[in-house]
RNA sequence: GCGCCUGUAGCUCAACUGGAUAGAGCAACGGCCUUCUAAGCCGUAGGUUGUGAGUUCGAGCCUCGCCGGGCGCGCCA
């Protein structure tokens, strides 16, 4: 209905301008006014043509309403302001919504505008060396958010995490499990500063030494032998550790390396179950080394000549396609880069069949798209098809002071310890509640304290509500389709109505516009324009029908609520 | 130094992609509960949109300069 009034609006418009000007270019464009005296929808359609007809806005604007065919839906249309053309609705046009509403149910707001086109959104795909903390919870909800919010749009979605279970960073926590579990052994060997420090470590280690005792302690003298001291360089210290560690374990360093990235993969799982995001396809970065594709990708770079070697590493001549500097694929030493792997990752995301694949990156990794962009292209990709999303970063503050989020050093705030203080509703809410290129303070102590007044409780509580309401009404909700709309009259009935008309509009632009944020300021604004009807007007009062006008409106405000809370992964208790 | 993001009320953020008098929430102040949930509502106050120019009917949004904040510029991942 409500995308029946505004093709409706363009139709005239369309109509008008064909006479006022016939054969002018222009897309019009109708917004809903701010200021209620300006009418349920304005264009400005007489100011983009006044360049090109060389004539007064308003000159133009009148013209076009004299023009415009006859409306039912219409109760008035104005010129205004310099050269606006307000199109008023009738009281009917605007309350046809609530049947709409009502009869669309869970899918009113549901878009056709994704077309069904196949779409991968990738997005936390943390190392699995740790916990998930503050920052990645960001990417996280925001992924979550905007996968449900494309898929309601009409896309067919693929939640993939990337895996990265084949480089550097898994074996210096293989090696760091490894020696915390010889250390109960009473192996001596001191823990590198630069390995994994957190108590996740040690628990590994003790998982190791219950299930197997003493099988992978070897001596301290074997474990250091040729190792670099950590004084001269401590990164050498620790790939001498890893090298020693896997000659020593042999096929058993397998099964240390393996433990601790199940581990870990399995708690990043649970955590992101709990958080109410879930992925469809785990991607394994060593698959692409299995399966050859790595070594495939690099082979079909260089045969297509966009290779070349230097200091004998291979190169990838990235700056041909807009790189700031070309980028190594292989190193000296034989070993594919992490950007090897990467090319490999997306081509292969390509060659699954996806139309558009989103990337949610963090925003460090900003300098990283110039290239992946560029391996595409040279191998004769459409590299339009990926979109990076940047999310900038989220810093957390404690106690007034920043917060490290170092996995590494183990001085992090986690993921659980936030959604455990703040609660999930909550951490959704806070996370989804800004633009995804504005820079996030999280100020734990403000989020704990402010629990209570977040604005997640004003729409939740807008929900409840109207259950409260419906359940004293006591009617059926099937009864109320041949209720009398038009018994709501006063305005802050047909505000709402135009709020809750507006919710398919708000979805579609969020989609384009990959702004799940505008979904839950939407929410805000309808939740706002309830309680204020609510306040003011009683709905269950003696006049049967004029009641179940109101409680069919606060029905399909509260599916409305529900439809947008779903997105955004916020829950929608019926009391609170 | 170069590149990306960013600067809006005391604080945290919006602003339909160039539209009309820049809006919310916290915090402050004043009102509203013997009737559907006061986690709510109504009102007051709070702004030279960092700054200087430019583009045009019209700029928070586009261009350029300057000032400040974040991030990135590895044969790390």
């Amino acid at each position: 209905m409500t995308h029946d009034i505004r093709s409706h609006l363009t139709s005239l418009l369309q109509a008008a301008l064909a006479s006022v000007a016939p054969g002018a270019e222009a897309d019009i464009h109708l917004e809903r006014p701010k200021q209620e005296s300006h009418g349920d929808f304005a264009t400005n359609l007489a100011m983009q043509l006044a360049r090109a007809l060389k004539k007064n806005p308003r000159e133009i604007a009148q013209q076009l309403i004299n023009e415009l065919p006859r409306s039912e839906w219409l109760e008035k249309v104005d010129l205004a302001g310099a050269g606006f053309i307000n199109f008023t609705l009738k009281p009917a046009a605007k309350l046809a919504v609530v049947r709409a509403v009502l009869d669309g149910g869970a899918d009113f707001g549901r878009s056709t505008l994704g077309g069904q086109q196949k779409l991968q959104v990738e997005f936390v795909s943390a190392n699995p060396t740790g916990p998930l903390h503050v920052g990645h919870g960001r990417g996280a909800a925001y992924g979550a958010s905007l996968s449900d919010l494309l898929a309601f749009a009409g896309w067919d979605v693929t939640r993939e995490y990337y895996v990265n279970d084949a480089g550097r960073q898994m074996d210096i926590l293989g090696v760091s499990t490894w020696l915390r579990y010889l250390e109960r052994h009473g192996v001596a060997v001191p823990f590198p500063p630069n390995g994994y420090q957190g108590d996740y470590v040690r628990d590994m280690g003790a998982q190791i030494d219950a299930a197997h005792g003493a099988k992978y302690v070897r001596p301290a003298a074997e474990i250091l032998a040729d190792v670099p001291s950590v004084e001269a360089d401590k990164e050498a210290h620790l790939d001498g550790l890893i090298a020693n560690a896997k000659r020593l374990l042999g096929p058993d360093w397998a099964y240390v390396h393996q433990h601790a990235l199940s581990e870990q993969l399995a708690d990043g799982r649970d955590d992101l179950e709990e958080f109410g995001v879930r992925f469809d396809v785990w991607f394994s970065e060593k698959s692409l080394f299995d399966t050859g594709l790595v070594a495939k990708c690099v082979e079909r770079l260089e045969k297509a000549g966009h290779l070349y070697v230097q200091d004998g590493a291979k190169w990838f001549r990235s700056t041909a396609f807009g790189d700031e500097k070309d980028r190594v694929v292989q190193r000296e030493n034989g070993l594919f880069t992490y950007f090897a792997s990467d090319i490999a990752y997306h081509l292969n995301k390509f060659e699954r069949g996806f139309d558009k694949v989103i990337n949610i990156w963090g925003a460090d990794h900003h300098g990283y798209i110039p290239r992946v962009k560029g391996a595409l292209k040279a191998l004769d990709q459409d590299e339009a098809k990926l979109q990076v999303a940047l999310v900038q970063f989220a810093v957390l503050y404690k106690d007034g002071q920043k917060a490290s989020m170092s996995t590494r050093s183990g001085e992090f705030v986690t993921l659980r310890e936030l959604r455990r203080e703040v609660g999930n509703d909550a951490c959704r809410f806070f996370y989804v509640l800004r633009k995804s290129d504005q820079h996030l303070d999280f100020d734990l102590d403000l989020a704990k304290s402010q629990s209570n007044e977040n604005p997640v409780y004003y729409i939740q509580y807008a929900h409840a509500r109207v259950c409260s309401v419906v359940n004293q009404w006591g009617g059926e909700a099937a009864d109320l389709a041949k209720v009398d709309l038009g018994l709501l009259a006063n305005p802050r009935e047909l505000a709402l109505a135009a709020r809750l008309a507006a919710f398919p509009e708000v979805i579609e632009a969020a989609a384009r516009d990959l702004a799940p944020h505008a979904v839950a300021f939407y929410l805000k604004d309808l939740a706002g324009d309830f309680h204020a009807w609510y306040n003011a007007e009683r709905m269950l009062v003696d006049d049967a029908a004029l009641r179940d006008a109101r409680v069919a409106l606060a029905l399909a405000t509260r599916q409305v609520i529900r439809n947008g809370m779903v997105l955004l992964g916020v829950s929608c208790p019926e009391s609170m």
